[in-house]
DNA sequence: CTGAAAGCGCTTACAG
DNA sequence: CTGAAAGCGCTTACAG
């Protein structure tokens, strides 16, 4: 560690007080110009930088975020975060990233403690919401002196949060293969802990139920999200549904191996099987054939958490506005590509 | 903003003085049962929180790394930052993290200046060596305080990298496409401003130069790393390159649009055109046909990097021992799968 | 336009 | 075993 400059070590090379320097580097108006050159010199010629933890003390403000996430080895949790972070530094945010050490853990009360006490302004909790692993948060929320923004999971009163309608989605999903005439459609769902999961599969449900086809839950097989769980659902759906002339499944990768394993069977896909996926990730455009999906902007989603934490937060708004907490719910897109048309329709 | 609790608080309401409180909860051992039992019950009453700010002010140390990342929208990026946070919290280390708004930017210098400001104790570089994308960190490397450990990047003296052998990666693809008779072997590389495509890239020409078949910069046709592009080069080389049997691709992605152009222009794969991809991402066993695949551990890449950043801090090193910064290299593994095992061999 | 004093919320010697 | 004093590196009133 080389002795750091301090405040104090420019003022006296510049024979000026500290609080000369101060108003400076703070580009403060009243400051002989003459002693504003000098003061800068000094700090170049120093490479003065002046220590954001002492500022932050005293100004009571550290212009930093908090965000807890899980799984970002995966695609989602790490889209999410790359729109937060985005958004963040675009208002001038620092972020102070924390990590579940599995989408199931419930030890999320250290990490939130960690953030507490480093003073971040807000935290975006983006988990999503499995099980019971949110009660942990809600347990002390009441304790927790700074706003937190929730991401994908349920409407909660008196909470903020933002999440994309995942219900919506399935039931676009759905509405798609029943518009493209397939009759016998199945399900791989997510897992069933899992809230967007449920969601994605009751919009499924409804959708058939309210056109008339047959449903049941048997037609619905979880998956683990993986590619190859995904080709082990097929696998089961092929031995438990016969008739069955299409598939929605709840993510691209599982579709990837639902369509390996249905063609491994002879399956010939749109023809004898119609697909769609969801998530919208680019390679889906190259599967083979080419996968219909639910597009979700995860990236929108973070940015839209960023946007929401910074007026709980308040600073940027009028003293006469309150911030009420709300649920943001975004709307799903679909791309419609080969794995859903077949070539007789 | 509820007005915050301090530690002045507890020990007014403890009647004690705030050094008791201290060493209560620095689990100091000089403090009578008593005291301590009385003390936290009132910690847990006010549920006060010590302000890890000003605690690091004074003792000079922040437990916290700074990570400077890019494009976490894409596979890689993410992976290694899963890497970081796993092993910076398994060593009680916090992450304040930033992104570059693009791979190519040069205006590194104010997220450098963020990070110091902050007093993290290291700096992890994680963006990969593209064009001069260096340049702005080490001109100013011998003004920053704290030790960077940089990622994916070409050896330097004098500086702590942690890298895959690229180059090796190459070899191997190259040289597994050769073993099972493939005679033609083009390459699909990454932008050849990327030091890693250029690696790979180079790997594949030496090992097809050594092995007497031929080979030249012409069989060789960059993308931007996208499936998209990849199926751009593939349609490029069939009309470039009528010979080829085979190609190695510089990732998976890519690996996918070609296979599927390739698919389109009526080659079978692996009989009419053997394939290689890079990366190793999970959903490549699910391809048409399933991809063999030069795999990366870009996890261990950046919890490697957290170590030697750790070492190189030097708070868990004794003081007779010096930090040597080094290069590390990481050895990528080959997976086989049937893109590349032509059923006549 | 500039500086002496006080203080943000802690910890580190130093007394007793 | 416990407390009064000093200080980490800044900024915020307050004088002049």
């Amino acid at each position: 560690m080389k002795g750091k400059i301090t405040i104090r070590d420019v003022a006296d090379m510049a024979r000026v007080s500290n609080q000369t320097v101060s108003r400076v580097i703070n580009n403060r108006p009243d400051v002989a110009e003459e002693t504003r050159q000098r003061v800068w010199q000094v700090i170049e010629a120093l490479n003065y930088r002046p220590n954001a933890l002492a500022r932050s003390l005293i100004q009571q403000r550290s212009l930093t975020l908090g965000v807890i996430t899980a799984g970002l080895q995966f695609l989602g949790p790490s889209q999410t975060l790359n729109g937060i972070i985005r958004q963040a530094e675009a208002m001038g945010y620092s972020l102070l990233l924390k990590e579940l050490p599995h989408f199931h853990s419930n030890h999320s009360r250290p990490l939130l403690n960690t953030l507490l006490a480093r003073q971040v302004e807000g935290i975006i909790w983006a988990v999503p919401e499995i099980g019971d692993n949110r009660y942990p948060i809600d347990d002390q929320l009441h304790q927790v002196s700074v706003p937190i923004i929730y991401l994908t999971m349920r409407k909660l009163p008196g909470v903020s949060t933002v999440a994309v309608d995942n219900y919506l989605g399935g039931r676009m999903a759905a509405q798609h293969l029943i518009d493209q005439g397939y009759r016998h459609i199945a399900h791989i769902s997510g897992p069933l802990d899992w809230w967007e999961a449920r969601q994605r599969q009751w919009g499924w449900f409804d959708t058939l139920r309210e056109a008339g086809l047959s449903v049941s839950e048997k037609y619905s097989v979880p998956g683990d999200w993986s590619t190859a769980s995904g080709a082990q659902a097929m696998t089961h759906l092929i031995g438990r549904y016969p008739d069955m002339d299409a598939v929605f499944v709840a993510n691209d990768q599982m579709a990837l191996g639902a369509m390996h394993a249905a063609h491994r069977r002879g399956y010939r896909i749109p023809d004898d099987l119609g697909v769609v996926g969801f998530d919208g990730m680019p390679e889906a455009a190259y599967f083979a054939p080419p996968l219909t999906t639910v597009s979700q902007d995860l990236r929108e989603l973070g940015s839209t958490a960023v946007r929401q934490l910074s007026h709980a937060i308040g600073f940027d708004r009028p003293d006469d506005l309150v911030f009420e907490p709300g649920y943001i719910s975004l709307r799903p897109e679909l791309y419609i590509r080969e794995s859903s048309v077949p070539n007789s329709s």
